[in-house]
DNA sequence: TAACAGACTTAGCAGATTTGAC
DNA sequence: GTCAAATCTGCTAAGTCTGTTA
């Protein structure tokens, strides 16, 4: 993505008037440290929140263009009907930041004293029942309990949460979803009383290749042994992909392959380049193909026998619930595929096998058992932890997990908290920024470091960036690891003052380039951090994220640097929907000014996609559909003209009857005209922006949900199957006028 | 306080499945 | 019914953050 992304920098204009509110506001803090002390004692989550909410929510309009000037070609032929983006959102481009409008109530709120988390649960007794026994499985909904408001405190029930108090003898779906977000929750760490599962699905066996696909070497056939045949079956399956022709891929791969060969294959294959994959990769497309022709009963029989595996494997009881797990089947092996350009791209991911495997369950559960004649490496019973199996993989060392599904329990809850978390935030942000503007002026080159690090990672949503071990992975970056390479300064670009470049590999190697203006204040402070260091050298020497996190820490308890994206996203969404959404368009549009509040998020949060493959294809065939639909469209308008100069003259029933039924024929075609226009400027103004990552980690469910209550659009039009599922609290819970 | 391990969330890609036009 | 495009889903890499240890 390029400049055309976003103006961040719009979200935090300096007004005049900020600035003579800020100079009270200085005059304010002279005797801060002492305020600080007092206010550390003072909660973030006060009940004051209302009014100051709608005071903050006032002045906070952060905005966010979407410059897509690659959009032109598709969006011309549309403009007239469909409202670019820019439209609305550029109206709004001044005052986007929130903070220079300081609020004049130093003493309320400013720093967030560890109250923590805790608070905001539902205790649920944690007993010393750790011989606890459940007898059977609880169906669903079977308690009826009080419902709880939307952002209500969680109060602590009376009633103990009948902990598993069952086995699993009926273990049938539930008549109805079980709403867990009724219920109190676990404290002090524990995740679950009682835990059964299956174990694992283990990768299948190799099946040697038939003996009429060969291998060659030099031109010559070759026989492998299965062991260096099966390493070499997975690079013939990658040859049509990129990677395979990268170098450090290949001798990655090389040196794998060789470990893996007996010495006499060792001394035989010593070339890469002298070994031919073809028959193998042609027996590999072959077999795709023929799984993909295979007759409708044979693919039935395929679907029979996964459904068959997930019911055995694909559940856990986790207390007196059926949950669905997450990724029941170990990784296969095969090569690693690192993403960028990463060290490692090409080594052999090893097969997992049972004694690399650690069963986590219950100790008064059924334990799975290994496959006849193997062993686990262990079996443990800790409850402190949401995992279910897990083994450490060979490339980095690092621990996999089997886990369950979004849309269970624990890992509802924990998001719904994430999201409790931002909020709080929301009601603290203010004294926060005000806190890292004053930190620019402070003597300590490390607080300064701090103050200008959290100012990027709140106004442009970066992440907070932690220290990798060079060589073990790509060389990315994220906010406190940014090096001076990464950023340029220019004091004034474009008419802008101030205007810093940043140019990065993020997560996933996704670049990151935006131009941003930026306060004076921070410029000259980059300007400082960067003197006398080499291209190489970190931006931010005197900072690390474990520091960074240390202080947002004292700032609100249960603060890091990522509650920011969240935060910064879903009020971002909130914003937008607000302001793109009409009262008087049909549902089709609403739904466009949803996805184009949704892209607003994505684009603040860099998420991108690679360009489909076929997109310019389908551009042109959706363009021919609209034409199409235009011309059908005049021969309809045409017809009508025609039928009514006919009635005129008429003055029948019958012809009458006639012009009615050409001025619906005209209004559907018209309608189908302005989906297929709609559905167009979508697609154009997509096609390289990721929705998906935001929608499921970043937007609080909650705005979306009320957001469809409001306007009386099927929350399906927005969430698909399984986002309802993992939603599935939001959705009950969010009425029409929730408020992030 | 640095290094490391561990647990968990966030991320894009690719193949599978569904949808819709003809 | 066929085909292409859209959408969904599974997969697993790559982050963040916490807790422990030396």
């Amino acid at each position: 993505m390029s400049e055309d992304q976003i103006d961040g920098g719009s979200r935090f204009n300096d007004s005049h008037k900020h600035k003579e509110k800020y100079k009270d506001k200085e005059h304010k803090h002279k005797d801060h440290k002492k305020e600080k002390e007092r206010e550390k004692s003072k909660h973030c989550n006060s009940d004051h929140k209302d009014s100051s909410d709608k005071k903050h929510r006032d002045k906070e309009k952060e905005k966010m263009k979407h410059k897509d000037g690659s959009a032109d070609k598709y969006k011309d032929k549309h403009k007239e009907k469909i409202k670019p983006l820019d439209v609305k959102v550029k109206k709004e481009k001044e005052n986007g930041f929130a903070s220079p409008q300081v609020k004049s109530e130093p003493e309320d709120n400013f720093y967030h004293s560890p109250k923590n988390e805790k608070s905001l649960k539902r205790e649920r007794d944690v007993d010393n029942d750790s011989e606890f026994k459940p007898k059977k499985i609880k169906i669903e909904n079977d308690k009826k309990v009080k419902k709880r408001k939307p952002d209500e405190e969680p109060k602590k029930t009376k009633n103990k949460r009948e902990v598993a108090d069952g086995k699993k003898k009926a273990k049938k779906e539930p008549e109805e979803k079980w709403k867990w977000w009724e219920e109190e929750r676990y404290t002090d760490g524990v995740k679950w009383k009682f835990l059964e599962h299956n174990g694992p699905v283990f990768a299948p066996p190799y099946e040697p290749l038939p003996s009429n696909v060969k291998f060659s070497y030099d031109g010559k056939h070759m026989k492998l042994r299965p062991e260096a045949e099966e390493v070499a079956t997975f690079f013939a399956k990658m040859l049509d992909h990129e990677y395979t022709t990268k170098d450090i891929f290949r001798k990655n791969f090389f040196k794998d392959w060789r470990k893996e060969m007996s010495p006499e294959e060792k001394g035989k294959l010593t070339d890469l380049k002298k070994c031919d994959f073809n028959e193998m990769s042609v027996y590999f497309k072959a077999q795709s193909e023929a799984r993909k022709a295979k007759t409708k009963d044979q693919k039935l029989k395929i679907k029979e026998e996964n459904e068959r595996l997930l019911q055995e494997y694909g559940f856990c009881i986790m207390d007196n619930h059926r949950e669905r797990i997450a990724n029941f089947r170990i990784e296969p092996p095969g090569l690693f595929r690192g993403r960028g350009d990463h060290p490692k791209m090409g080594m052999l991911k090893r097969r997992t096998k049972p004694r690399d495997i650690i069963i986590n369950c219950s100790k008064d559960s059924k334990h799975p058992e290994p496959p006849p004649g193997t062993k686990w490496k262990e079996v443990r019973h800790d409850n402190k932890v949401t995992w279910l199996v897990s083994w450490t993989e060979n490339i980095q060392g690092s621990i996999k997990y089997i886990m369950l599904n979004p849309s269970s329990r624990i890992k509802g809850e924990k998001d719904w908290q994430k999201y409790e978390t931002a909020r709080r935030l929301k009601k603290c942000v203010d004294r926060i920024r005000t806190q890292y503007r004053e930190d620019w002026k402070s003597k300590e080159m490390r607080i300064r470091q701090r103050a200008v690090a959290l100012y990027f990672i709140d106004k442009l949503a970066l992440r907070a960036g932690n220290e990798k071990e060079e060589g073990e992975t790509a060389d990315t970056v994220g906010c406190c690891s940014l090096r001076v390479e990464h950023i340029k300064l220019y004091p004034e670009n474009d008419g802008q003052e101030f205007v810093v470049e940043f140019d990065f590999l993020g997560k996933d190697s996704i670049r990151y380039y935006n131009k941003v203006p930026v306060e004076k204040r921070v410029f000259k402070n980059l300007q400082l951090f960067m003197e006398n260091k080499e291209t190489d050298d970190d931006l931010f020497d005197r900072l690390n994220t474990s520091v960074l996190n240390k202080h947002l820490q004292e700032l609100m308890d249960g603060l890091t640097a990522k509650v920011f994206r969240t935060y910064n996203a879903s009020i971002t969404l909130q914003q937008q929907l607000k302001q793109l959404t009409s009262a008087d368009e049909n549902d089709t549009a609403k739904i466009l000014s949803y996805n184009r509040a949704n892209r607003a998020v994505a684009i603040l949060c860099n998420h991108q996609r690679a360009l489909p493959k076929t997109f310019e294809k389908s551009m042109q065939n959706l363009q021919a559909k609209i034409d199409a639909k235009k011309d059908q469209l005049s021969d309809a308008k045409r017809e009508l003209k025609s039928s009514k100069a006919d009635a005129k003259v008429r003055r029948d029933e019958k012809s009458k009857r006639s012009v009615e039924a050409k001025k619906k024929a005209l209004q559907r075609i018209e309608e189908q005209l302005m989906k297929l226009e709609v559905q167009a400027t979508d697609r154009e103004e997509n096609k390289q922006i990721a929705l998906g990552t935001s929608k499921l980690n970043y937007l609080d469910p909650r705005i979306s949900v009320a957001w469809c209550k409001k306007w009386s659009i099927p929350v399906e039009k927005i969430y698909n199957k399984t986002q309802r599922e993992k939603f599935a609290w939001a959705i009950d819970m969010a009425e029409d006028d929730y408020e992030f």
